[in-house]
DNA sequence: TTCGGCGTTGACAGCGCTGTCATTGCCTGA
DNA sequence: TCAGGCAATGACAGCGCTGTCAACGCCGAA
């Protein structure tokens, strides 16, 4: 059978409580105690019940990952990330599929008390649901949020929306284009605004003319940003008007829908018109071209996120990190 | 607070035994009691807790998902499968991500015994990796595997893949092919050797000549379907020989690979070229044309792998889903 | 009529751990 | 020198449930 924490005690010469006190890292233990209770604890394998933990003490020792059906390759990498962290810290991670709709009609208190975690994460769309969040504070469950800009008092992990989007305008613009087209993302989405906001920046800051006329509006699907690409592009052909040699959309999704109605009309990408994405999700690496886009280490931002709940550290406050912006097929050198 | 079973034996007016054998459908209660104590739970609210059944009985309630890495929305749909199993049953899911080379040096029987589930599921590459069933057999953990071949005496969940390999063969037969290619997947693959030989069956079985000239190897990479398709289309171009009008790759990632060289060598698809996948991931509706392919209940099958361990029933059999062919831009009516 | 058997129910211990509180021994300052 | 304080440790109850075993009442067979 599986060491108890009882046979640890007894290897060690201890109390059961003195074991207890070590593998939480209680303090009041000597240093001596503490390192024979950890050689002990190693010598037989010992893992904690985390059955009888939860049962004993009041934690659960679980976390929930709340997400809305979210791309896949994005739910992964944050879900790899996440159970990574837990593994480590021997955290259970309890995955917590709901949508939005469900979560505005559910009766969330009674829902989440059942879970009976004691910590949740939050992933895009759902950082963004306060009922949601509102529910977790009056319940107590600690809670991490993984988002680009919500205005909060929890944990914020995500990386800086607005350098990353101005980073990929100037990157356009450093391939000698002047003439950018945007696609942005709905309205009600914090990141589909920051994004646009910085492309206008580095616009601006560079001296180039922002013309309205090259902006579709999108709601970062596939499809939307196919119409969206076929608006810009009827407008663009109508008459002898100038067009833009490079068009930026907010998301990668959107961006390979604008690469196909590229196909569509005829126009060669990066040749004639130079497409860039956001996300790096997986189309990006899986359409024709391959896609020019931002990098997020998504896997981090999970890893991240579970340690602050794990070490109960969630005091109000966002922490950005790096993003790459990775350079693939869909742009080029503007032609002269 | 939460209500205990105390509660519910008190709102009963029976003792806490009985609650429990109903909750866990044992025999021996009386209907009227049984109903009871049903409207008892009912009215509390009442959540059986977890870690409690843990500790008191001998089994953990917990299932573990194995899984190395394979494409993220395949992923997705099996867990959400599993999850939503689970959820139903007051189960929790444990999801196990292991490289098939860490399973091949890992100390697998001391890392399964630590993990604590009762139950696991393996889904492919997993599938096939025999110290890993191995070891799971000797500790007695139960298991599901989501495969398409395996011979084991475990309970088994997958489409007929042969049947299914056929039917798209006969696809593009109907649509006029007589020269249809083919893209195999790695040799030690069970699948691929499966979906191999039933597009030889289907060309028998309609007359049609088996050119082995057409016939490339990948390892399901899209990498591995680019190159196979530029050995495909190069050798093909080289003389007046005569080429296929269609090509089946064996999934979905190399059947993009094969798209993304066609439109290199400025091949057309389907116009020039039908092609065919295999898996229905998102990339087959992301590529441009959209990939004509097989459509797996992936989601369905980690509903029926996870309910299968649940009830304990995982004789050794095979349950066979049906599959769906899903037509999209990229195949044709072979022009004449 | 009595007895064994069976369907139904409950009393109670204990799963492996943590929280509470008590105990010990040593160090400090008056 | 001794009270007081604090670090180090342990004894013990009990978390919410299930397994074991005993008890009860009712039946049909002897």
């Amino acid at each position: 059978m599986r060491a108890t924490i009882t046979d640890v005690a007894k290897q060690a010469g201890v109390s059961m409580k003195t074991v207890s006190r070590v593998l939480n890292n209680e303090p009041n233990v000597a240093q001596a105690t503490r390192e024979r209770v950890r050689n002990a604890a190693r010598e037989l394998h010992y893992t904690p019940s985390l059955a009888a933990r939860e049962l004993a003490g009041s934690r659960s020792y679980s976390i929930a990952l709340f997400y809305d059906d979210p791309s896949p390759s994005y739910l992964m990498r944050l879900q790899r990330g996440a159970v990574d962290a837990c593994r480590e810290a021997g955290y259970h991670l309890i995955l917590e599929p709901i949508s939005m709709k469900e979560a505005d009609s559910l009766d969330l208190e009674l829902k989440l008390s059942r879970l009976g975690v004691d910590a949740a994460i939050l992933s895009p769309p759902l950082d963004r649901h306060k009922p949601l969040r509102a529910a977790l504070q009056t319940l107590g469950i600690r809670m991490s949020i993984v988002s680009s800009a919500v205005e909060t008092d929890a944990f914020v992990v995500g990386i800086d929306e607005f350098a990353a989007a101005y980073r990929m305008t100037d990157y356009l613009i450093e391939l000698g284009h002047h003439d950018i087209g945007f696609i942005r993302g709905p309205d009600h989405h914090s990141a589909a605004d920051v994004r646009f906001q910085a492309y206008r920046s580095a616009l601006d800051d560079h001296g180039l003319i922002y013309n309205p006329d090259w902006v579709a509006i999108g709601d970062f699907s596939m499809q939307s940003g196919k119409r969206a690409g076929e608006t810009l592009l009827n407008r663009l052909s109508a008459e002898g008007t100038r067009r833009p040699t490079a068009i930026f959309a907010s998301n990668d999704d959107m961006a390979v829908g604008l690469i196909h109605a590229a196909m569509a009309h005829g126009i060669r990408v990066p040749k004639d018109l130079s497409v860039s994405g956001f996300d790096n999700t997986d189309a990006a690496k899986t359409v024709w071209p391959t896609l020019t886009t931002i990098d997020q280490p998504i896997q981090s931002m999970g890893t991240l996120a579970a340690k602050a709940l794990i070490t109960g550290d969630v005091e109000a406050k966002t922490q950005h990190l790096g993003f790459d912006l990775i350079e693939r097929e869909s742009t080029a050198i503007r032609r002269i």
